[in-house]
DNA sequence: ACTAAGCTTGAATAATTGTTCAAGTATAGT
DNA sequence: ACTATACTTGAACAATTATTCAAGCTTAGT
């Protein structure tokens, strides 16, 4: 083998030339666990629907009623309910009762990071 | 009307007594624009998928060719540049190419930012 | 007791999406 | 010129999902 072959490392994946190699070996040790990642997925993807957005943006300041929240969106009371359940398992929002009406707030105001953070990022193109 | 009566202001959608009458009018003012809502929610989306999530933690240190990634993925070429495309075309991606290569990068740190702020709300629970 | 309001729920439907498969382009090596 | 590699792409398929619809439950007012 030649110093030159020597150099020429080869990828598990590339037949070619690689550079990464002791990168890629390390990143698949390192590597994200599966659960992580999808829980990651999961938080995501409970932002990456309108209505839901919409919801968070409107509990920012206080809690609301679900009557409130359908005016504001100018929804149906089930889609804002379906929604509200989907923040609900993922324990964004919370909610007591009081009388016929449910009023709804913010869990905490993690979840508030990450919308503004995110906003930054559109904002800023 | 009675003094009682005056503080039971009417909510549009609700009949009962509504607290936050001006508060929902004042939301529906102020929402974010429709356009801005369906940004944010795009931008979630691409992070709402455990493969992009995983190229983009992996891209989060040095460039990587397509292969690099197909191997840390454990995933056929096709899943992967389909993923990439995602990516690129949200910007959140560059690449270049070398030969039969396409090396690709983070177009910024930005999206490492959400990233990380999503993973903190994981681990946090 | 009755009626209506506020909210929730399950099923149905339409739309979106991730991966595979098959076929394609472009470059490198012989 | 030929072959194989690296990567891309469009169509197809299965899975997921947001809203609507119809029906339900619970509480308030009469």
């Amino acid at each position: 083998m030649t110093e030159k072959n020597k150099l020429r490392t080869e990828c598990a994946a590339c037949e070619i030339y690689n550079p990464h190699q002791k990168i890629v070996e390390l990143l698949k040790e390192q590597e994200l666990s599966e659960e992580i990642v999808q829980e990651l997925a999961d938080i995501f993807q409970v932002l990456s629907d309108p209505t839901r957005l919409k919801i968070i943006d409107a509990l920012r300041e206080q809690e609301l009623c679900v009557c409130d929240i359908q005016e504001i969106l100018s929804m149906s009371a089930s889609a804002v309910s379906h929604q509200l359940r989907v923040l609900r398992n993922f324990n964004l929002v919370k909610y007591r009762k009081e009388g016929r009406q449910a009023f709804y707030s913010l869990a905490d105001q993690h979840i508030i990071s990450l919308f503004c953070q995110g906003l930054e990022h559109v904002i800023e193109g």
